[in-house]
DNA sequence: TGACAGTGTAACCGATTGGTTACATAATGT
DNA sequence: ACATTATGTAACCAATCGGTTACACTGTCA
């Protein structure tokens, strides 16, 4: 008490906790002071508002800088193994972070703009690795094609994770399940650049 | 006035117009009958509450059964021929129904076992046909895993389109990213189920 | 000592929520 | 004609929402 930062990061904490649990669909300034033990009239104070309070919640993650960056990006390595890096990486960052999920299912839900700037911050790192593979592949291919459907079906199995134990024979929450599918995105990715090669000058 | 049967449907049809505008997020008993220009005490006496309502709303709709018909199924049908009109169906499907997308954003982000229900039903069809493949198929691919990812990214795909213009620089919402779309998941229908064979006795 | 800024709480506001009670009116069967 | 049933509305309920006002306490600087 009679700590002002301290308050603000016990709040922040609340709001973490909260999205964690229940998502951001009831996520109220009520709740949000309930949570954090703190008068609500505090949260007014310090972050204006829900937005205010929202906004530096979202600009002061470091959440969204996990991106996958074991990909390996040396010059010998070729683009197969460098897809299914990318791929692989964003398959266990989106299963092993539930945070990083309600952030998406609030983007799909919601027509807060704040939801998109977080979204971009999200990918940034994600859409930088893929225009190297557009850029550099010299193949008549729709890559970019390709790459989005398979981002959007690891996010989409990703999310209904949480919702169901099985999709289409695959046991989402198990380990077996993420094997298969960490073994599917490899033989795609084995099969769609297997034979693709540098752009030459 | 003084028809039960047309109030009910007026107040169903006015369900049903409110999810295709706010989702199922602001869909409250008032706001129902606000809509539908009837006094809420009579939602409460012909579907006893909001999940009855909810219920009858999702139970009764034809909508779950527009799944991709146009899969060819006769004997001589070479199971690539097959998979690309499965999946091209689902792609038409999903960004051709905005209603059909609420409800997978609902199922998404709500603890409602209805919501379960409702998606099984949606789920049906595709579900028996990409059971054919595994069953009849003779290959070592996870073929269930391939299905699974191209499906789910089908889906987001289709989420996302109503919330953004362009993901990985495909146009969601004009004719060229959607033939970019069906151009891919033909051509990696083509990459998976290219060799594969009928499974023999 | 006193003025003053920062931290905190309790109580309240109008609006809206899901849900109910009471009552008026229209249709129906005897 | 009369009693009963179905259809409809207005008014109300407690709970919750985002947001505000008023007031008590604590430290700091003069």
């Amino acid at each position: 008490m009679g700590n002002r930062e301290e308050t603000e990061t016990r709040i922040l904490e609340g709001v973490d906790r909260l999205i964690r649990e229940k998502g951001f669909s009831s996520l109220g300034i009520n709740a949000v002071a309930r949570e954090s033990g703190v008068s609500k009239v505090l949260i007014y104070r310090y972050f204006e508002n829900r937005d205010g309070l929202l906004r530096t919640w979202a600009l002061g993650k470091h959440y969204w800088n996990d991106a996958p960056g074991g990909a390996p990006s040396g010059e010998g390595v070729p683009w197969q193994e460098r897809a299914t890096a990318l791929f692989e990486g964003q398959l266990d960052r989106l299963f092993g972070n539930p945070l990083l999920r309600e952030v998406i299912r609030w983007h799909l839900s919601s027509d807060d703009p704040l939801s998109r700037d977080v979204m971009d911050r999200i990918e940034e790192k994600g859409k930088g690795l893929t225009q190297e593979f557009s850029d550099n592949l010299d193949t008549q291919e729709d890559v970019n094609a390709f790459v989005s459907l398979l981002i959007g079906g690891i996010y989409y199995l990703a999310l209904i994770s949480d919702k169901t134990d099985q999709f289409n024979g695959i046991p989402l929450k198990s380990d077996e399940g993420r094997t298969r599918l960490r073994d599917g995105v490899t033989r795609l990715c084995g099969l769609i650049f297997g034979e693709m090669t540098k752009k030459g000058p």
